[in-house]
DNA sequence: ATAAAGTATTACGCTGCGTCAGAGTCAATA
DNA sequence: TATTGACTCTGACGCAGCGTAATACTTTAT
């Protein structure tokens, strides 16, 4: 048995981090002492190194909660959703390294004077940041709305989905930008609207994106939609956001 | 004069958002009605338009209202810090990404079974991960520090430092490994350590990362201390930090 | 027995707002 | 003109993940 001082010099961690999940239920110690101290024990230990993991990778802790307390819980889908998300994160970053690099290259003190001119780059920039940052938010809330749901709605509306992206593949030797597949563009981003968050042209584009990044997205689109349709969904969806 | 709604309507911010600006002190109304609505000007929506480029940016609204606030302060400076931190942060991501992906290729529902081997390799990258990202925040904690010092102070650091790096300069046709850059390394780590935050080797290792990343540390180092005094500087403290 | 070190609980602080709650204001309609 | 509906105001709480006291035991060592 470990008191609180001892796993926090084995774990790095802070006494008061351990305070903290105990309360909130993500780790308690195995027994309290008759004068109420924290004590550990392996079985604990081997918890709070699945945390720390975890938790360096970003997941939230209700979220680890979840994962560490169901030992059958989908750790390999749960990453793949993380990585998903980083990246996202990531490429936000990189746009808005380019728009800050931008901003310095063209002097931000002379842009503070309000020259008209010049500042709709610093919007198409920033219009980019956000759209990829924007995804990224959505994307989470499509994730929490979709555990609130039933497997069976969630199957549904992901049959519902699938048939869409089914008569991309369809037509997916036709021009992207013509008016089938325009239509269909205009009938996805409807449905993404209706049953999951509000769906803007710029967000829109980067779930095109997302759909041609090699992911599980891709894959699983080319596999039920036949090869390349993840492709050319994204191409009409450009075609469809740059109109 | 507009009212918070045509605000809120024009620039995309929430009402509540432009409250909050008020209390904080960050965007005052040109002026309050009667009944005690806010009311905006063109300066104010000018101004507003710069916060939100900064806040874009993902600078904090502190840092904002000292950029904002006094229009000889220096933007390009600011922006190159913000660059840093966002690289940094990139970095980090990116470590967590990798972290993720082999987490996911080696059956993370294995690794729960506390396989003893093989664990090494996630440490590594977990470490990694959290060196890059430990430096973000240092490097925070070391500009607010150094904020908060006398100009003359930190310039004093500075040339310290600049002095240390001119040893490095100096020896710099030896051999990384060798006592006398080792000793010398230390040197910096115990200066570092001493006079801004805790310089762990993780942390040291990302410095020298920095130092030869092609930004201005690298510049200013090989400008005072002999062109190829940071490449050796971090080749020194690789050695160092995998001894 | 007493000091030093460790621990517990409670509670406020931080960031940047979202989200009510309760109440007053403004413009237009019945 | 009274009412309605659309806005606005000022608090105040909530969230994530702890850090940082403050105050009061408990355990260990001397």
């Amino acid at each position: 048995m470990r008191t609180v001082h001892e796993m926090s010099k084995l774990t790095g961690v802070s006494i008061r981090t351990l305070q903290y999940y105990d309360k909130i239920g993500l780790l308690h110690p195995a027994e309290y002492s008759a004068s109420g101290y924290r004590l550990y024990d392996d079985a604990a230990m081997e918890k709070l190194q699945q945390i720390l993991l975890f938790r360096e990778l970003e997941f939230p802790l209700k979220d680890i909660k979840r994962i560490v307390d169901s030992p059958d819980f989908d750790k390999s889908k749960a990453l793949e959703q993380q990585i998903t998300l980083l990246t996202l994160k990531k490429e936000h970053i990189e746009n808005l390294i380019d728009l800050a690099r931008g901003l310095k290259a063209m002097g931000v003190n002379h842009l503070m004077d309000f020259e008209p001119f010049d500042t709709h780059k610093i919007d198409e920039y920033a219009a980019q940041a956000k759209a990829s940052w924007g995804t990224s938010k959505e994307y989470k809330e499509y994730m929490e709305k979709s555990h609130g749901r039933t497997a069976e709605e969630n199957a549904m509306l992901a049959q519902q989905m699938m048939d869409i992206f089914a008569e991309f593949g369809r037509i997916r030797q036709e021009d992207p930008s013509g008016r089938a597949a325009q239509a269909l563009v205009k009938k996805l981003q409807d449905f993404i609207t209706e049953h999951f968050y509000k769906c803007s042209d710029e967000i829109l584009y980067s779930l095109g994106i997302m759909y041609t990044d090699g992911s599980d997205f891709t894959t699983n689109i080319d596999k039920r939609a036949g090869e390349g349709a993840a492709a050319f969904t994204y191409r009409a969806i450009k075609a469809y956001c740059k109109k």
